[in-house]
This record gives C-alpha cells, structure tokens and sequence, in this order.
DNA sequence: GTCTATATGGCGATAGAC
DNA sequence: GTCTATCGCCATATAGAC
C-alpha cells in the first residue's frame, strides 16, 4: 500500500466518523503521521481528497454478492441469501457503510448519480430481477426498495432501538434480523413457506 | 415568537441541512440578522444552542399521531393510518426530519436515549400494541421497527432512487408508496385483505 | 516526497459601550 | 438586549528548502 492508499484510507475512517467539515486536514496530517504540506502534494485540495476517498471506498464492493446471484439456488433461496449478504457487507465494513449514509443525506443531485449508477445499480438491477420471479404482479422498483430498507433500517438505527420499549439483546443478533426480515418479506409477496 | 425562539428556528433549519460543525455562528448570525455577540446573550456556546434547537425541534410532534391511536378503527386500518401519518409528519417538516437523521447518526448514548425517551417511545410504545394485535405470533418489537423502517427508508433514500433502474415519478407519490407498504405489511403479518 | 514556516482568513467566544 | 471591536486559535492552502 502506498503513500496515497495510506492516506486515503485513514480519511475514509475518519471522514465516515466526522464527517466533510469535521475532520480538518491537521487531524489527518497527524493521524497518518505526515505533515499537513506533504498531504497536499498528493491532493489538490480537501474536496478533491475527500471524493477520492470516497470513490475508493467504493472499490471491490461490486463483488462481494456475486455468490447470490451466481448460485443455482431458488428465487426463495437467493432472497435469504441477498439479505444476510447486505447484512455482512454492512456489519463488516462500517466505515464504507457510514460514509455512504453521509453521501446520501448530503451529496448533491451529481453525486448522488454518481453514487447510484458508479456503486449500487447493478446490484439494484439483479434485485429488481429477483423480485420480478418472488412477485411478478408488484412493482419490482418499489419491492427491491423494501428489501433494503428493512435489512438498513435495522442497522442503522440499532444504538436508538436499543433505547426503546421491548427491546432484548437478540434483536441485535444478524440471525434474529435475517431470519425475521425473510419471513415477513416471504409473507408480504405472497409466497408459501415451508416449514424448516 | 420571542427573540430566542426566532434564534432557534433558524437554528433549526441550518444545523439539518450544514450539520454542527457545518454551521458557524457567524452564518446563524446573518440568517437572523444579528451579531455573533447578541446570540451569546442568548446561550451560553454553540453545543448549549445546538441542544436547545433540537429539544425545540421535538416539541408538538407527539401530538401528530394521536388521531391514529384514538380513532376507534381496526388495526388494519389503525396500520393504514399509522403509515400516512408518518409519511405525512416526515414529509411536512424536512427540517426536523434531517436533523433527527443527523442526530441518531451522530448521537452518543447519552444523547441518544433523550432521544429515543424524549421523542419517540410514546409512539413506538402505541405501535408495538398495534403490531401485537395484528400479529401476535411475531416479536411485536421487530414488526414495529420493520414498520418505521419501510417508511422511513422510501422519504430518506428518494434522491438516490430516483437515479435506480425502474424508477416511475408515481414511485415520489406518498399515496402509492403507503399503499405498497401497507400492502406488503399486510401480508407479510398474515393477515388477509378485502379487495378495495 | 517530505519537511518547516507562513500567509490569509474564519472560527468560537468575550469585553465593554450604549 | 444589542452592538463594535477584538482575542487567540484553528482552518485551508502555499512557498521553498532539503
């Protein structure tokens, strides 16, 4: 990994953590253990490095649900196969997952395209194909868009729901959560389920 | 609207779209058309402020939803309701909506469980009993937060969905998407529907 | 490619007049 | 309760030596 990578890394950290406005550019300088001068030969400016780190965040994100769509599995199958992958990719890398909470609360309408066709149409594209075999009589849009609020919903709201009323330790379990988000999902496109 | 309350609703507006450390006290100054010197006669620093205004932001949201639990309808439509009101009070006040965004991404645990006491438990508590009488079977917690998370994840990623494969315009009217939530709840809690 | 030193300006916050 | 003026610090960014 070079300089560079090293740089872009640690920003990815702490711009997921802070935020654009406050992570300053002397925090990273000291975090890398480089001066703030030395930051600046290997990018123009903040915004220039900030994009950068978020585009590389993106990479190799692409592949990580190839084993959903690749295997000769049921549609029933795959839709219990895509949600504990977005589950994984979202626990496993919290750093890539906050930054792009960030990016879609503040990103402007170029970037925000940017971020859907650059990052998650394809991915998007196989679930909407998904949706059309589990519920040909819904809208595949709007189903795929279920599918991911539920499983993000869940994780990106556990450290509030910890706080509320009937809230128990399995609830945080990603088990509990897939197991859930299936049934109710397999129950609200009217598919029968077989008893495991 | 006294001095303090005008400082706060502005406050209100600029701390959801620029965040904390994007809003200076200069800014907020000239939005009110104040000096720097005369908000701090008003509160003690900028983290005071910043509680202040979302405290101020919370207050008569509770109230919105009485209508939902104090009509004397079925769940089913109990749930119907429930959904629109909550498109409604996320749609009508994207200040408060963002702000809360930001608060439940940036919050510490201390913060967050004003938050979750403060604001939310009436209404996660109503709607967990709700969810019990329509599915007793299902952890009534888990169903309560598939709920708002279906919801809430439509209004929060609308930007981005725009830029996803299969978008239609009708998939931005808040009638269509409470039908397609209701719809897929319905069935997904096992309850049978009339046809309209 | 890395550093020290520095320019320039915005930041949160305060003093003190009116 | 509001203002002007100011403090001390940190921000982004650059110049120029090694």
């Amino acid at each position: 990994m070079n300089t560079k990578e090293k740089i872009l890394s640690k920003a990815i950290v702490l711009f997921a953590d802070k935020g654009y406005s406050g992570l300053s550019m002397r925090m990273l300088a000291t975090a890398v253990n480089m001066s703030v001068a030395s930051i600046y030969h290997h990018f123009p400016d903040k915004d220039a490095l900030y994009l950068e780190a978020v585009s590389y965040a993106f990479s190799g994100k692409e592949l990580i649900f190839s084993q959903v769509w690749e295997s000769d599995s049921t549609p029933v199958e795959k839709l219990g196969k895509f949600v504990r992958s977005l589950i994984d990719v979202i626990t496993l890398d919290p750093d890539f997952h906050r930054l792009m909470q960030r990016e879609i609360m503040e990103a402007d309408a170029e970037r925000m395209q940017l971020l859907a066709q650059g990052v998650f149409q394809k991915q998007f594209s196989l679930l909407m194909q998904l949706a059309r075999e589990l519920a040909p009589e819904l809208d595949a849009h709007l189903v795929a868009t279920s599918i991911i609020g539920l499983v993000k919903h869940y994780l990106d709201n556990k450290p509030l729901h910890r706080h509320f009323p009937g809230w128990k330790p399995e609830h945080e379990q990603l088990e509990v959560i897939a197991e859930h988000i299936t049934t109710l999902l397999l129950n609200g496109l009217n598919i029968p389920q077989v008893r495991q």
